[in-house]
This record gives structure tokens, C-alpha cells and sequence, in this order.
DNA sequence: GGCCAGGACACCA
DNA sequence: TGGTGTCATGGC
């Protein structure tokens, strides 16, 4: 607990608050959770302005299109055929398990929902918390490469350790509080894109001194 | 021109 | 259960 809220503090002080998830609208958050699957986010803003001017950004407005339509206004978020499908899926969900609405739904069980997210098709284990955290603001940990690889220099977890181990170690360590896990993942994120990227290990950075490799190694 | 980016899934052993 | 191939665009 302690040193999970330590490394929070460090990354906090460091990028300041994300304000995450971009997207105007909790719908918008669900639809850039899907299309971001393995996508630079740059890309999926374009294919989110694409809808948007298309009036299609809207339940009905995805499930109405055909496939090969919707395929084609996001093609910039690539595997724009896999996508689509998701989409479509996704948005048959919402409008069956409450009409379209989004605060309805999140008016679920959040643990109940999460199952019945996973089952749908396209909707894996991170996209299912980050609609969970993003667009409901339940107190589900999203966990992601950077997570993994990030927590893997500080020695605290296996770098092949599978997602809901990891997901877990979070959440058994931290309080239950939405607001806690979306700023914390939305750091780990900015964390992973301006230093774990550019730096083997995380010498030079806010969290030099907690990591084992780099800071004791002098790498 | 190669690598990577806020994954998920099918298939195989 | 774990490893591998597939899906694809755009920035660097």
C-alpha cells in the first residue's frame, strides 16, 4: 500500500493531474477505449473526428452503419475491419442491456457488468476497466503494457505476469476509489510514454530511486 | 524502412 | 496454459 501510494506521489508531483479520459462524453470514452486497442492515440482521434462530422458518434448512429461504412470513417485507428465489428458489438450490448443508455447501464453491479463486458466480442480485460473507470467512474484498476513494464524495472512485479494477477496486485494494495485508479493509470501511461520509452531503465527519472536495476546498477 | 503504439482473439501443441 | 500469427494505420 504504502509504496504503491509512494510511487502514485512521485509520478503526481511529476506530471501533475492527467484529467483523464479524453473524450467529451462517456460514450466517446467507450468507443476510444476500443479503437485505441494496440493504436497510437493520435490515430484514434482522427477516426473519432471522423464519426463526429459523420453524426455518427452515437449508439444507434454505429449499429445503423453498415460495417463496411463505419470501416471506412475509422480507418486512421487501423485494423479498421476488427474495429468496426467491436464497435458494432459493443453498441448491440448497450442498446440491449439498456437501451443505449450509459447511465443506466452503469447503474449495474460494476463487478456483474465487467462480466458481461468481457463477453462481449472485441472486449478484452483492459478495455472492459477502462470503460468501467473512464466512462462509469467505478473503481475498476486498469492495467497495460506500460503498467507491466514500468512495475516490472521497479522489481514489484514479473514482466509476464498476466493481467488480472496484476490487476489485482493493485487493487488488493490500494483503496477501492475510482479517482485514485484513473489518475494513477493515466500516470503510469504518461510515466511509460516520457521516460520508459526513451530510457532502458529508469535511471534519470521520478522513480529512479525506488527502481532496483537502474538505480542500484548505475545502468 | 523498421519499429512502435493506452489489445483481442483464433489456432495449435 | 502458453506461444504464435493476424489484424493495419500513422508518427518518428
Amino acid at each position: 500500500m504504502t509504496q504503491l501510494l509512494t510511487i502514485f506521489d512521485r509520478l503526481l508531483a511529476q506530471y501533475g493531474q492527467r484529467h483523464w479520459w479524453p473524450g467529451e462524453t462517456p460514450f466517446e470514452v467507450c468507443v476510444g477505449a476500443i479503437l485505441t486497442q494496440n493504436t497510437n492515440w493520435g490515430n484514434v482521434e482522427r477516426a473519432i473526428a471522423n464519426l463526429k462530422e459523420a453524426g455518427r458518434l452515437s449508439p444507434p448512429g454505429i449499429a445503423q452503419l453498415p460495417p463496411d461504412e463505419l470501416a471506412a470513417l475509422i480507418r486512421p485507428a487501423g485494423y479498421f475491419n476488427v474495429k468496426a465489428g467491436r464497435l458494432q458489438a459493443f453498441v448491440a450490448f448497450i442498446l440491449q442491456a439498456a437501451d443505449g443508455d450509459l447511465d443506466r447501464l452503469f447503474l449495474r453491479n460494476w463487478p456483474a457488468l465487467r462480466d458481461m463486458l468481457l463477453a462481449v466480442r472485441g472486449i478484452g480485460p483492459e478495455t472492459a476497466d477502462s470503460i468501467l473507470l473512464y466512462a462509469g467512474n467505478q473503481p475498476s484498476f486498469v492495467v497495460d503494457a506500460y503498467t507491466r513494464r514500468i512495475f516490472n524495472r521497479l522489481g514489484l512485479v514479473d514482466e509476464t505476469i498476466a493481467y488480472e494477477p496484476l490487476r489485482a496486485f493493485f487493487m488488493g494494495h490500494l483503496p477501492a476509489d475510482a479517482q485514485l485508479y484513473n489518475e494513477y493509470h493515466a500516470l503510469l501511461v504518461e510515466h511509460g510514454k516520457q521516460a520508459c520509452r526513451t530510457r532502458p531503465r529508469c535511471t534519470g527519472c521520478c522513480l529512479a530511486t525506488l527502481c532496483p536495476t537502474g538505480h542500484a546498477a548505475g545502468i
